[in-house]
DNA sequence: CCACGGATTGGCT
DNA sequence: GCCAATCCGTGGA
């Protein structure tokens, strides 16, 4: 197998679409220490700040908002419902306010750091692992990914993805996003098909 | 199997 | 003061 790259700064400064749907099937890599924790990016949604009611950026800049305004290629982590925090893969160009939601990966390595990052356990049940990254909070909590870790520079060395060939349009599917009460019709979320490993089918 | 609601902080009005 | 880009346990069918 050819060793994979990272993603380029140029890979993330495109439309958000593009870039949520190009996320499908690449290798997000978290460094802790020595250890790397990757997993295959499954499921997707897109935010867009100019037109989309659901994007944390519609209503303008504010403090918890503002790593979203950057050009793409950061990490936007925000806090919600009290106890999760979630992953976005900011998108586009500066101050358009774009970001990708990262809904849902599959555990490729750091299996073990993974499951005691989210279940305080080594040994888990067949049911435990498949609910070990299979939504958007979930994720966080095996990578060990919190408020510290928003604004991070994905082309550096902490959080980053790596490449890998792109997917054929038949792999993917489109639907309306999950768990959002505006802009309930566009069809931003981009998932690959029959895997297991999406939060909802 | 499915539907419902509680947990619990902080951003924004 | 309201309520969220969620998750999980409970309880009924």
């Amino acid at each position: 197998m050819k060793p994979q790259k990272k993603l380029p700064k140029k890979f993330y400064t495109r439309d958000v679409h593009t870039v949520a749907k190009e996320l499908l099937g690449k290798l997000l890599v978290r460094k802790i220490g020595r250890k790397h924790l990757t997993g295959k990016i499954v499921e997707v949604e897109a935010y867009e700040g100019s037109v989309d009611e659901a994007a944390h950026t519609y209503g303008g800049k504010t403090k918890r908002n503002k790593v979203m305004f950057n050009e793409g290629g950061f990490l936007y982590v925000y806090f919600t419902y009290g106890m999760h925090f979630c992953s976005n893969v900011v998108a586009g160009k500066l101050n358009e306010g774009n970001a990708v939601l990262l809904r849902a990966v599959e555990p490729v390595n750091g299996i073990d750091q993974m499951t005691i990052n989210r279940f305080k356990k080594k040994n888990i049940s067949a049911v435990e692992f498949n609910n070990l990254t299979n939504g958007p909070a979930k994720i966080c909590s095996a990578f060990g990914i919190a408020r510290s870790e928003n604004g991070t520079d994905l082309t550096g060395k902490e959080i980053f993805i790596l490449d890998s060939p792109k997917l054929s349009e038949n792999k993917i599917a489109a639907s309306t996003r999950i768990g959002i009460k505006k802009s309930v019709d566009l069809p931003w979320r981009y998932y690959i098909k029959n895997n297991s490993f999406l939060s909802r089918k």
